[in-house]
DNA sequence: AACAGCATTTGACTCATATCAAGAAAGCTC
DNA sequence: GAGCTTTCTTGATATGAGTCAAATGCTGTT
């Protein structure tokens, strides 16, 4: 089970949270607020619709946020990281489904009074505002593969994005051979592309059978040639979203 | 053709744009570095991948933000009305295709003195990021489109945000029979709801010949029943974006 | 070891949308 | 207003992804 970290200056966030840009007094004024919440896989956090009086950071683990139309079809719309903010501040309701994909720690504000120390500590709001800014960039590039790209391509750019984002972690380039875990069931990789959950499958056996990819179990996938994979998700050479 | 208004306060996107909650000197502050450019209907405003040294608004007229696929396929990610903002602040290059749809006249501000002035003025930074948490709404909105709606639906969407937005700015309520101009052509329409033109143009005269909507020439539609277009759409009754 | 319960894969078939092609309508230019 | 060009509509056909159904493989349980 994951211990919530006691200070602030221990948090595996704290630099690339909401809270990175605040030092000395700043931080203090968030420490003072904050509190930590865990969920287990599988448990939602939120409903969209519901009433929401907290805001917060994702600490450890995988969360998503998704939208369901009335007959059932879901779209994931987001995935959040350690360090992705949840909650939007002077908004009521939630407007999307938070289910927790792992266990997950979150670092939490009642919304209230983290909408006062915002309003008095620019350097969130700006740190907000440039995380606010990177998450549209990033549902933009999503509509685009949502919008255009064949199964084969989505499946091809949701593997190089976390591809590189497990790279980022290690602080290694993402080149060459490289191998990871999906962070994700093929239904929740079919929710997050706009496909079925049969046609991620196929279209990964289809992968591995053209040698793009490798699978030990049905999570951990080796990239034999990075560039390859590039080439069939089909992006430009100067390659979408810095994750 | 457009005329610059001369002052901000004749300025008809005063209270909705990047300015709306500047007051006295912050607003005089953007008045001394502000500068007008307008575009003709068709001219790109700015290419993916170029420098972009200025941010403005879309005072008024119509622009789209487009990605495109090294063969092609194009992607609407965007779509400007008066009052939305263009460009990032700390950003070097832009991300997006930026094309006038009809003729537009922009309100800019060169990108490195207007950064300076959001730092020293809150107000500025604090409206931004709200227009941008609903610019990232409205992206996950059609995320939700794009991933899983039906060509119909999609077409049904599309009109009834377009007839939304109409009412507001008519300051209606969007019920009952409505009335309005389509600002985009096919091929637009189509890239943005991620289809071709030929499937736009059917689903269109299909809505027709069901008693949905009403066209005079090519671009004038009507809907004798708001609530059933609505059905059409495929949201739930709580219904999409606030536009 | 046998079994229950999932997640995943694979197969056969269907269907929605894309593609290719032609024609009609609307807008412009001279 | 004749002759362009561009935009839009409609038809015939192809195809990629969805649907329905069954089989396989894993995990954990008793």
């Amino acid at each position: 089970m994951d211990m919530a970290p006691l200070h602030c200056n221990d948090c595996p966030i704290r630099h690339r949270a909401v809270c990175a840009r605040c030092e000395g007094d700043e931080l203090g004024r968030l420490e003072e607020i904050k509190y930590y919440r865990s969920f287990e896989a599988g448990q939602t956090v939120i409903w969209a619709g519901d009433r929401m009086d907290f805001v917060g950071s994702v600490v450890t683990g995988i969360a998503t946020l998704t939208q369901t139309l009335e007959d059932g079809r879901t779209q994931m719309v987001g995935l959040l990281l350690p360090s992705d903010f949840v909650g939007r501040p002077g908004r009521m309701t939630a407007a999307y489904n938070v289910t927790a994909t792992t266990d997950i720690l979150m670092c939490c504000f009642r919304k209230k009074p983290f909408e006062e120390v915002m309003y008095r500590t620019p350097h969130i709001a700006q740190r907000l505002l440039q995380m606010t800014l990177d998450e549209l960039d990033a549902a933009r590039e999503w509509m685009l593969l949502l919008g255009r790209k064949t199964a084969r391509e989505k499946i091809a750019s949701l593997l190089s994005i976390v591809a590189r984002r497990d790279a980022s972690i290690k602080m290694m380039e993402a080149q060459g051979q490289m191998a990871f875990d999906l962070p994700l069931t093929r239904e929740a990789m079919a929710d997050y592309l706009g496909l079925t959950l049969e046609t991620v499958s196929r279209q990964i056996s289809a992968l591995k059978r053209d040698g793009v990819i490798r699978l030990e179990g049905k999570r951990h996938v080796t990239v034999p040639d990075m560039d390859r994979l590039l080439l069939e998700a089909g992006d430009d050479s100067d390659g979408g979203l810095p994750v």
